[in-house]
DNA sequence: TGGAAAACGTGACCGCGGTCGAATTTAACT
DNA sequence: AGTTAAATTCGACCGCGGTCACGTTTTCCA
């Protein structure tokens, strides 16, 4: 049959992961090596660089997978019936949780998404198009309530949000702030000053 | 002589910092190896590690000089005749220059600035700091000129704008803005949006 | 079915960042 | 000056991520 190789491989590849879900998860992603990882699969050590390109590629697989759940999750959560601010709050914080479960994977992760090398662009553009995929109802649907302003493109807004989200959880980092709670209230605040604007003059309706 | 010791410390302190100077502009820093960095500093290798933690501290020791300059350049263009905007936009323009001028340096730079390990956290805090300090006086300005709400947390306000900057930068990095111009523009309309709100309804003025 | 060719797996090997205890230099005190 | 303790320098050494030439398996076609 065809698919003998085709099989193998994703065997492989599925095994590569299944070993570093666990390796990652007992001692951390730093402390677990290429050849430990190597040995757990059941393969040669040469052969992971067949299926990855490096150790931090492994890793974002993984994160990939894990944040792909947390997504669909959340895709289904979705409550059209709360303001913008909560349902993008909502959004936020699962993969913050995400994050806040392992400090170390959600640096790596967040700082290869922010701050990709070359190699890694592209996939951190996909990332990114999730993240649009999954604002943009939100946001029409805010317009249709007058939430949200008609005259500015989606992706100005999306990655607004998205900004004040990475410097939330920058905050978090930098440990200026500390439980799970102070990032809510911290991304809460600045959501509303997006919303609001940080010029004076009321809106004529809230 | 009391300083003998002091001296000689803070020579070679130097030498490494010159050593790393010529050979990451030259060779960039991945291709640079600590080994090299001694040897050309005149030193010992170990001896580099009692002056540094890692190679990447060599490095932010290296950046912080720089923008230093960058910050006192910034501080005296300042021009309080032009509004927060334009003031704003400069300032961090300054900062992108020297990012758009090496590429690999800032994202080092950003990654430890923005997602720092629980190790570079302090150095991260100052680095913050300084941008407190910088925007501070911009935003009192602001606010008695009118163009800036005066009920809102001033680390908030900072944060917001920072965010604004390192999503803009982040998409650059991305490969989503290509040109200097490219990103001003974008940062342009995110500070815009900032000021304005992205809730509908007009201000009572501008 | 046999045998060449393409795809795949492998672990010895490389250069690197970082460590450590021994060796050397400086400071301090009699 | 002589002696000792402390500070500093050093490079052999370690484990790691990543590479590559070679051996093995699978595919394909005469």
């Amino acid at each position: 049959m065809a698919g003998i190789r085709e099989q193998k491989k994703k065997q492989t590849r599925e095994a590569i992961l299944a070993a570093a879900l666990q390796l990652f998860t007992r001692k951390g992603y730093e402390n677990t090596s290429i050849d430990e990882l190597a040995r757990r699969a059941g393969i040669g050590k040469g052969t992971i660089y067949s299926y990855f390109q490096s150790k931090s590629q492994i890793f974002l697989a993984f994160c990939e997978e894990q944040l792909e759940y947390v997504y669909n999750e959340l895709a289904v959560k979705s409550d059209s019936r709360t303001s913008l601010i909560d349902q993008l709050l909502t959004l936020f914080m699962g993969e913050f949780r995400f994050i806040n479960r392992n400090k170390e994977f959600g640096r790596i992760l967040m700082r290869e998404t922010v701050f990709p090398k070359d190699l890694t662009g592209a996939r951190s553009r996909e990332l990114d198009n999730k993240y649009i995929d999954l604002l943009m109802p939100l946001l029409k649907e805010a317009q249709k309530r007058g939430e949200l302003r008609t005259d500015i493109e989606y992706i100005l807004v999306v990655g607004h949000f998205y900004a004040l989200y990475i410097m939330a959880v920058s905050g978090w980092y930098m440990g200026r702030l500390l439980t799970e709670e102070d990032v809510y209230m911290v991304l809460e605040s600045l959501f509303s000053q997006a919303l609001q604007g940080l010029a004076p003059g009321r809106k004529v309706e809230a």
